[in-house]
DNA sequence: TAATCCTACTAAATCGTTTTAGTAAAAATT
DNA sequence: AATTTTTACTAAAACGATTTAGTAGGATTA
């Protein structure tokens, strides 16, 4: 079953490819084609049902209306609520989207990167698990328009589109040492060099911090992506095995608050009673969960409506090198997981004062 | 910055392009290139940082190394999981994907698969809204290689992979009877002649009346993809206004139920003790939910290499136009959302048994 | 009547690859 | 020395669209 190709409907009509492209691009007016001849050709490319092939008409033009959505894990709800909008918008301009997941590996995504400029997309958005600038810093230098989303890169200002990681993460400290929290233990992702990592765990920090709290190493666990669910445990079996180690639990990310919970499941340690419990990230399950969790809500698809309104202006207008950033509000959402109380339940201890 | 092309290694070698391409592909030895040629080539590429237009390659080959994921809802974890996993396996194999959502438009479905026919998808993978036949006869007759996932057509037959999702309802109806419910509502999707929904359905009808039991129309309520948390609102309303009109619900999916837990909780209706719940389709969501839901488990990573796997299949070995299914089984993942109890709780009414 | 203008088109280059058919020169064979 | 074989390449077409520069021929104008 040959491909009907604008030779074809020139052919059967005696005419030109140039006459056949200009009346179907809506240019017949304008190119001064006879009115009759726009007619005929119209009725034929319906006829045998052409289809223009887009990858000859992208390389002719030198773009392909296609642009990449490169995430770190495409089955987690927040990303695949951006990929949605993102999908979304992207079709409204005739944009396709390439969705690619790179399972948060640096090197998957530097060849993902490669692969979609091979074909040719016209601007990418990215959540990038780098901690190198190389890939950037070149992708800058050929001017090709791209918009970093959820992390960026502490050493090069890029286009790029988050969230306020510092001050959610920092009023989640904050709340939880108000309501008379003291030990807090922050469940951080690995790699930890994310720019998104780092801000929430500095809110984390600062907030301890300015509460004249100490901030221990003991209560920092790091969690290597590749097993989340079985590290997770081992975290909370050492925050759990002696006592008094931690009464509170800040974590970075959705993924980690559900491993979490099914852990604390399985050690029956319940929250808030034994534990309290706050997460960034809000997702669906929260507000259902037993006990629902109190999470730092972001603004999702927002990300991803600006992500796609940024490359878009980028795209058009690349006369400048402008760097443009958008950093969104995040909002507490306030649930179960946390033992609300004026007055604080359990003297802070000594040695978790600084000083 | 001008793009790097084959011409642009071939001049400053002094050699063809055809060379070029020889080396790059690494068809050097093969064609008889000497190996210093093929070192300088090597070298050169590399120097320039070249990378092979994809557009241009896939307009001579007449392929595009990539193929078309449709889904009803991307931002579904349902979908999102079969999605990861396509990208993963097509990735594996040097192809792309598209991933796109139709909203379940059946009109947004065929602007999309014409959009990804336009842009010489090499085969399509969807998870289809359509009533009407012609779009797939029209595929068929073109020999277009397509593989639908979790619906399919009643009255065409085509390459399909999809769950036994008659014996998975049946069996939840099942689950609910034979633990002393005896009014199961039953909350489908509409579109409602979706395959997937219509088996459901007849396996819900099935079970009642297998343990005859009257099937009421009163108790089968269609809830509206634009408006599910609208819809199931007012439909619970309706089956919980009326006294004993219902004391168990089957839902044929996890949208569905997510929505019913919500207006559950908002009504003070009590699961289980007030109302049995079982859902079709199990999500991360029912195992940490208040009260857990019982659920049909799809195996749903399963289908996306399943479909895969089928449209290689189809796409290399094209002579044939033998038509592949594959349907997986599920199974139920008993929570909390029933009642157990061997003796029946509430006796059965007469009103609910046939004859 | 010649020059100009207008209408309705077309020829051909171009995008960047791949691939077929071929060739020039050197080496080997008779 | 003539022929064949081998080595190491190249020319050019092709994929299917877009677009620039142009033309043929009739109508209008000076």
């Amino acid at each position: 079953m040959k491909k009907v190709s604008l030779l074809d409907i020139a052919r059967s009509l005696n005419v030109s490819t140039s006459l056949v492209s200009f009346v179907l691009n809506g240019q017949g007016d304008e190119k001064g084609i006879n009115s009759k001849t726009q007619q005929r050709v119209l009725a034929k490319a319906r006829e045998l049902n052409y289809k223009p092939n887009h990858i000859a008409r992208g390389l002719r033009l030198g773009k392909s209306n296609t642009i990449g959505l490169i995430v770190a894990d495409i089955s987690n709800k927040f990303y695949a609520r951006i990929a949605k909008r993102v999908e979304e918008l992207a079709g409204n301009n005739k944009y396709n989207l390439i969705i690619c997941s790179t399972d948060e590996n640096p090197e998957k995504e530097i060849e993902l990167i490669n692969m979609l400029r091979e074909r040719q997309v016209d601007g990418l958005i990215i959540s990038t698990t780098q901690n190198e600038t190389f890939l950037f810093t070149q992708l800058k230098k050929e001017q090709f328009p791209f918009v970093l989303i959820d992390r960026q890169l502490s050493r090069i200002k890029t286009n790029y589109v988050g969230v306020e990681n510092y001050s959610g993460a920092y009023n989640a400290t904050d709340l939880l040492i108000r309501n008379g929290y003291s030990k807090i233990g922050l469940l951080k992702i690995s790699p930890s060099y994310l720019s998104s990592v780092k801000e929430r765990e500095k809110g984390y920090r600062d907030a301890l911090k300015n509460h004249k709290l100490k901030v221990s190493n003991k209560r920092i666990a790091e969690i290597d992506y590749e097993d989340i669910d079985g590290q997770v445990k081992q975290k909370l079996i050492d925050f759990f095995g002696s006592p008094n180690q931690v009464n509170a639990l800040f974590s970075v990310n959705n993924r980690i608050t559900v491993a979490c919970l099914e852990c604390l499941k399985e050690m029956q340690i319940k929250v808030p009673e034994d534990v309290g419990l706050i997460s960034f990230d809000d997702v669906e399950l929260f507000r259902f969960s037993y006990p629902t969790i109190t999470a730092v809500a972001q603004p999702t698809e927002k990300i991803g409506e600006e992500a796609v309104r940024l490359l878009f202006e980028i795209m058009n207008e690349n006369q400048n090198g402008k760097i443009r950033q958008k950093i969104l509000p995040v909002k507490i959402v306030e649930r179960g997981s946390i033992n609300k109380s004026i007055e604080i339940i359990e003297p802070i201890l000594e040695d978790n004062i600084i000083n």
